[in-house]
RNA sequence: GCACCCAUAGCUCAGCUGGAUAGAGCGCUGCCCUCCGAAGGCAGAGGCCAGAGGUUCGAAUCCUCUUGGGUGCGCCA
């Protein structure tokens, strides 16, 4: 439960009380209504806006909206008192028993506590990563590839019915290029001395297997052969075999996309010419002549007629090409139909995660979708570079000689949970400094330990509790018929008052798509919760194990395992998994 | 030249879609640590939210302009 949209629906219901006695008029737009908890703890448990936002509708003075509403308040059962506050806030402060009785709820509802109905089911489709298949993914997917897991698992969360998708960019030149490359690791298997890599091509090392693969399974067919008997085959073989390698490294990460989705059986099944006859039908494509581009004239530019997205009529700058000069789809134009494509099985919600290099990108396609449909609706979450360091040096990479950081070399060195968490404490459009010395340090600087530290105190508690108390049932169960009135501490009503937000933070980050808010809550409730233990050092009284006294060691460890569940359900959502032990 | 993203404490960054006195970590200053896990704890100093206008009860948040960074700009994906 929210507490917070529980007490939004009181509220509504009491000013639609209000309208009916004819204090207020009778239809009043409440959407800009807030009831959220105040900034300062000394305002109150609850507080709302609702004075404030409906002044002009009601054409009255704030304050005497709020001397209608608050008196209506005041007689709840869970509210203590009901305070008019600056210019017109209604704060209102809850009895104790119903912050304590949150408690009970969380250990009822175990890790599910902060699910949320929001999404009503609604289908999402979040598409990420999608690099192309030419190559191991490197850091810059990584975080591609958490923030869309994160997310998806946060939509999920929130009540929305997701499906995670990965589109493979089988189409282009560049698959070309790779397939040229892994012939040329191909005649090296057979024993030819190929030299050095020529440029153009890719020069990773990683293709040596796929050269064995190729001798493996064809023989010497290909050796002094023409490009032309070859070429198809290797494509596809290659692309395979990368599609595989990319696979293994998603779920190194702990990612796993329910669809691949080919963009190569696009072309293959005229879904682009349908698509595109579609639009053109309903007036949105023509052929036409493009303004050279201002600031950088490619040099080989020159004046030529082709076919053409209206996309300035949905906000683009400029139309946009559907054609290459071959008479092959640019990617736009397979773009295009691959978002019908998605739209039809469903999706009126889409999201991509692309990175910040594509952000030129973003008005085209969203463009292009509300073109096919009205009711489409795509955001676009750009993630920005991650730079490398170790021990504040920055990492030096040559992409040239094919020797970059992988995914797989971070994950390797640091860990997932680790990397997943880091990957997750940056906005995603800000950059993000990474660095191998500091994410895997044990202090308080290093937002991954502080958050597993403080679960695996909570297990340790729990377990020495259990030590200390022979006939002590520490299960959730057991903890839920503790007596928690005796949590009436400000520091402990204050912890549960923290984990009591942990719904509405849910709801807020998937309604705003930013899966990293969920990190940042977590490390203020580990930090609450490191607080109060330190609060135990000096006052013997507010330690969670009171020698002798089992009723109030129950209490407290009902409310710090109630803490852990919070913790758990919010890695659960990041994808890092809660350690119960760190010695 | 145009578009998009960004600008918040000395540094790195949050800021809950417009709320009340703008927060955290690091660094700095001063105290404290044989005590459930001190891989520390408590407290303090530090701000013209880049600048200027505008919208309104109310702006770091929304709009316009300026300055300063990043990204991108037919036939790459």
């Amino acid at each position: 439960m929210n507490v917070f949209t529980h007490f939004r629906g009181i509220i509504d219901t009491e000013l639609a009380a209000l309208s009916a006695a004819g204090d207020l008029p009778e239809t009043l737009d409440t959407k800009n209504i807030a009831v959220e908890p105040p900034r300062d703890a000394s305002h109150g448990d609850i507080a709302t806006n609702a004075a404030l936002v409906l002044s002009k509708q009601a054409k009255r003075k704030p304050r005497d909206i709020a001397e209608l509403l608050a008196p209506r308040l005041e007689g709840l059962s869970d509210v203590d008192a009901v305070e008019i506050a600056g210019p017109g806030f209604i704060n209102l402060r809850l009895a104790p028993s119903f912050w304590q009785n949150q408690v009970l709820i969380i250990l009822e509802d175990g890790k599910a506590f902060g699910s949320s109905e929001m999404g009503a089911g609604e289908p999402v489709n979040v598409e990420y990563v999608s690099a192309n298949p030419t190559g191991p993914l490197h850091v810059g997917h990584t975080r591609g590839a958490v923030f869309g897991d994160a997310l998806s698992n946060l939509l999920s969360k929130a009540g929305f019915k997701v499906s995670k998708e990965y589109l493979i960019n089988d189409a282009g030149g560049q698959i070309d290029v790779l397939a040229r490359s892994s012939y040329l690791r191909y005649c090296e298997a057979h024993g030819r001395d190929i030299g050095a890599i020529p440029e153009g091509l890719y020069p990773g090392e990683y293709l040596i297997p796929v050269g064995e693969m190729l001798k493996e399974k064809y023989g010497d067919k290909w050796l002094d052969a023409d490009e032309s008997e070859w070429i198809e085959t290797i494509r596809d073989e290659a692309t395979d075999a990368m599609m595989d390698l990319i696979r293994e490294d998603l779920k190194v990460l702990g990612v796993e996309h329910e669809v691949f989705f080919s963009e190569k059986t696009l072309h293959k099944s005229g879904r682009i010419d349908e698509v595109i006859a579609d639009l053109r039908a309903r007036g949105h494509i023509y052929e036409g002549v493009l303004e050279p581009p201002k600031g950088k004239k490619p040099d080989d530019w020159e004046a030529r007629e082709q076919t053409l997205f209206r996309a300035t009529d949905f906000g683009d700058d400029v139309d946009r090409a559907l054609q290459k000069s071959n008479g092959d789809y640019t990617y736009f134009g397979a773009d295009i139909a691959y978002h019908y494509d998605k739209y039809q099985r469903g999706f009126k919600n889409m999201i991509n995660v692309w990175g910040a290099d594509h952000g030129g990108y973003v008005k085209r396609m969203q463009a292009a979708v509300k073109g096919l449909a009205e009711d489409g609706d795509l955001d676009v979450k750009l993630c920005q570079l991650v730079r490398l360091f170790r021990d504040g040096e920055p990492f030096k990479m040559s992409k040239r000689s094919g020797n970059f950081i992988t995914m797989r070399d971070v994950v390797d060195e640091v860990g997932r949970d680790v990397t997943r968490f880091i990957m997750l404490t940056r906005k995603n459009d800000a950059p993000l400094d990474f660095d191998f010395a500091k994410v895997t340090e044990q202090s308080k600087d290093n937002p991954v330990f502080y958050v597993q530290y403080a679960h695996a105190r909570i297990c340790s508690v729990i377990g020495k509790a259990q030590a200390a108390f022979a006939d002590l049932d520490a299960s959730d169960e057991a903890l839920a018929g503790a007596d928690v009135s005796k949590l009436s501490h400000e520091s402990e009503i204050a912890m549960i008052q923290q984990c009591a937000a942990w719904p509405r933070m849910v709801e807020a980050a998937a309604e705003a798509h930013e899966p990293h808010r969920i990190a940042f809550f977590l490390y203020d409730l580990a930090s609450e919760f490191h607080t109060f233990w330190n609060k135990g050092n000096d006052n013997p009284s507010l330690r969670f194990i009171i020698d002798g006294d089992e009723e109030m060691t129950k209490a407290r460890l009902a409310l710090i395992r109630s803490v852990a569940l919070v913790i758990a359900s919010g890695l659960e959502v990041l994808g890092v998994t809660p350690v119960e032990e760190m010695r």
